[in-house]
DNA sequence: GCGAAAACGTGATAAAAATCTCGTTAGCGG
DNA sequence: CCGCTAACGAGATTTTTATCACGTTTTCGC
């Protein structure tokens, strides 16, 4: 199957989200795009694009399959492959993303936590044990791990990015707010959910702003 | 001020992250595009553009006052206006939200969090109380909160979002993943970490096939 | 002062993403 | 069985985003 591209991806998880979600009403055997296209405000057009390029074809005057599509998203992209992955940073934001279980229908089990910090060192989070960062290389190469989840301070994310790489680590989720270098034939996925607020924040001014002339 | 495109607005939050960071190493007075480009993994035309877009000019071979940039982005994006929020859901992800003061830095106060799960009544997170659904409308109200952060199951996020924008909320940031339905001048941003996740889980299943095509 | 180099600003170009148009196909009603 | 309509597929077009190329400005060294 070939790369796809990241808006595309992006998508597919959000129509396999509508699809696989039990909530929708009177779910029939199949689906139109406009159907898609119309709970999540997109191109009807953009939805059969998208389900093209992963090989989907679908019937004129009927639509796709659910069960088809649902099916070639999940091997497009790669839900059934068992992710394990390590987190790195047991702090507030680490510790919230092993507790939430969500992942798990996609594949991904974070399947142990380290941190440095004295303070956390025995302590268990959602009943894993949180190891010492000594651990780490070692956790790593036994088990082959592929996906690192990094919550550390920015300070040392680099670093330790450097490191997971050396460890054979192919993929690294990104909480910490910098920018990693790293090898072209690993991937960052950057979290950053400031640049959320950022667009809320310019929405309000932008409308304090209207507002304040409004007045004078 | 001009009303500003998304990936403006996302990459002006990165570079004020970037140059209001204490941690920069040695920073002069000035900063240069091709500076903030490379640390950024941007072009440098492109980071010239988008300071341009908010009247920053720079000075030939010297590039940009850092003061200055600092000062135009928190006025372009807002930053100084304190802009006051409730949380709605104070499950795990309201919780960490609620426990993260981090964003206070760019003007963001979460004032008050709501829930109706009865075990949540009257506890304490983060040092404020939980309040319960009906005390929502009367505290939006009172306050002129223009900003809610919700953080509900998918099912009930829709009804909620209608119940505010009746309260007269501006802006929705949404934890929960469903598309929400509003007013067009009601600013909708969608946090969606499991987009993140299927771009790491196709990078890896990309990675998968390509060693089984090695083997074989 | 004056030329060279570094950095900006901006119009032109290229690449990517989204949308439109229209021909084709499959089921439906009579 | 036949025309009609709903839905798809794909090429063409438009819009957005990113990059390039080049003229201008400013400092530095001589």
């Amino acid at each position: 199957m070939a790369r796809l591209r990241r808006l595309v991806v992006e998508r597919l998880m959000r129509y396999y989200r509508l699809l696989s979600d039990s909530n929708t009403k009177r779910k029939g055997p199949t689906v139109t795009s406009a159907e898609i296209a119309e709970a999540l405000d997109i191109d009807p057009t953009q939805v059969r694009k998208d389900l093209g390029s992963i090989g989907i074809v679908g019937m004129g005057r009927v639509g796709f399959e659910r069960c088809e599509v649902c099916r070639s998203i999940r091997a497009s992209l790669g839900f059934d492959l068992e992710v394990e992955s390590v987190l790195v940073g047991a702090g507030r934001l680490g510790s919230a993303l092993l507790t939430y279980h969500g992942f798990s229908r996609y594949g991904l089990e974070i399947v142990a936590a380290f941190d440095n910090d004295r303070k956390l060192k025995g302590r268990k989070v959602a009943g894993r044990v949180i190891k010492p960062m000594q651990a780490l290389k070692p956790f790593v190469e036994k088990h082959g791990i592929q996906l690192a989840i990094i919550t550390t301070p920015a300070k040392v994310s680099q670093h330790l990015a450097d490191r997971l790489v050396g460890m054979g680590i192919k993929a690294i989720w990104n909480f910490s707010p910098t920018r990693l270098i790293v090898p072209e034939d690993v991937l960052v996925r950057d979290e950053h959910i400031s640049l959320g607020f950022a667009e809320i924040s310019h929405h309000l001014a932008q409308l304090t702003e209207a507002q304040q002339q409004e007045e004078s």
